[in-house]
DNA sequence: AGTTCATTGTCGTGTTGCGGACATATTAGT
DNA sequence: ACTAATATGTCCGCAACACGACAATGAACT
């Protein structure tokens, strides 16, 4: 996985500053003048566009240690092409677009490090496409969930793994592309198999053997 | 769009070589080491992996001018995540990935201009997963022919674009996430409505404002 | 503590699209 | 030209899911 060294780190602490935002929180909206690139500190973030007719859908999300708003400032395109809610709260490093870009030419091996990330990611959104083609709505809800257990949480005994998520079953619904009432069925029948377990609405642990019953052979 | 300078394109002949491949052949498999990068001078090439049973998803298609094995070897990994398909008769040019990575170093913007291809590969998987979510199957289909038509046609008069694309429904089927069927009742209505124009097998012209309105606000 | 708002559960009903089955048409092989 | 293999058209039953409606539950604000 994509990792920044000491120091990067104190290098984009230099330039950028930190901010945090509450749940919610827009961090930037399609259409927008690109001009700055953050990095993801804690929190998740969501990346999404808002249909014509006020329908929300998220392409993907993103998680601590990894940078947002970049595509934008590496190709060069001035708008913003979606948009970045907080999901949580969220620590952000903002960083101009100029001294990011100075970055990449002082720092040897950051700009091969970014492009392995844009590889990563190009790779992420492709599987994607794949689960959305391959699995039927309860599997990319199982896969949603599992993705988000594994990046923000303590891995217990077994293939239990406890976190703490606040999402609504319409948030859910926005990422895989389903209606809020078929996230709610489906979440009720992965409460009763076990494979999630929540306390009042927040999700508090994943059983990730059980989960993955209910996804697609994944390759 | 991504366009390579005669300099870059005279030092990819120097290190690679055209091969040329008949439609169907494989170029790469899912699982194979990494050891090449291969640049397409014409045809296309479809990006896919096969599932457990059988069934065949592609993730994108790449067009002449794009690159293709490329995000392995920026990344580092030595597998081939998907596999890549002749389409068409393909003309590419191979290039080992130990001289194409000199080239990285010693081409001054050959690497400022990889990553906005990259950038531009992943706007365009998210905008494939945003369609996904959007479009019910017509819109699907109607978005990839006119993809594959503004990419290869050349425009008539009006919205019409002359093309020559022999693509069986099967294979669309692949690359929408449908079934044959719904591909062939779907592709004959397209036909009446005068959207797309079929010469025997061959798809010979595509109207774009009328297959424009079987795709949902894309905005 | 009470009111208000957001979130979740649960019905119907209607549509879409899958997948099997089979006929027909077209292309390719020898 | 004849045969086999591929590709397409079409019908039908079935399952998944959307969408509207409304109730019930839980959370937040004052």
């Amino acid at each position: 996985m994509f990792q920044l060294t000491d120091g990067e780190q104190e290098y984009l602490h230099e330039i950028g500053s930190e901010i945090n935002y509450p749940k919610g929180q827009i961090i930037f909206s399609s259409g927008q003048k690109t001009n700055e690139v953050y990095y993801i500190i804690s929190g998740f973030v969501k990346i999404y566009r808002t249909t014509a007719d006020g329908r929300q859908v998220s392409v993907a999300l993103r998680y601590p240690g990894d940078f947002i708003g970049l595509a934008e400032v590496l190709s060069n395109s001035s708008e913003r092409g979606y948009s970045a809610e907080a999901m949580d709260k969220v620590k952000l490093l903002i960083t101009w677009q100029d001294p990011f870009k100075k970055m990449l030419a002082d720092v040897p091996d950051f700009s091969s490090k970014l492009m392995e990330l844009m590889s990563d990611r190009l790779r992420e959104a492709q599987n994607t496409i794949y689960d959305f083609i391959m699995n039927p709505t309860q599997g990319r809800l199982a896969l949603v969930l599992l993705e988000m257990a594994e990046r923000s949480g303590s891995p217990g005994e077994g293939g239990l793994l406890n976190v703490s998520l606040k999402v609504t079953q319409e948030e859910l619904a926005y990422i895989i592309g389903a209606s809020r009432q078929t996230v709610s069925s489906l979440l009720n029948l992965l409460k009763e198999d076990g494979s999630v377990k929540y306390e009042g609405r927040e999700l508090v642990a994943v059983e990730s053997r059980k989960l993955k019953k209910w996804i697609q052979n994944s390759k």
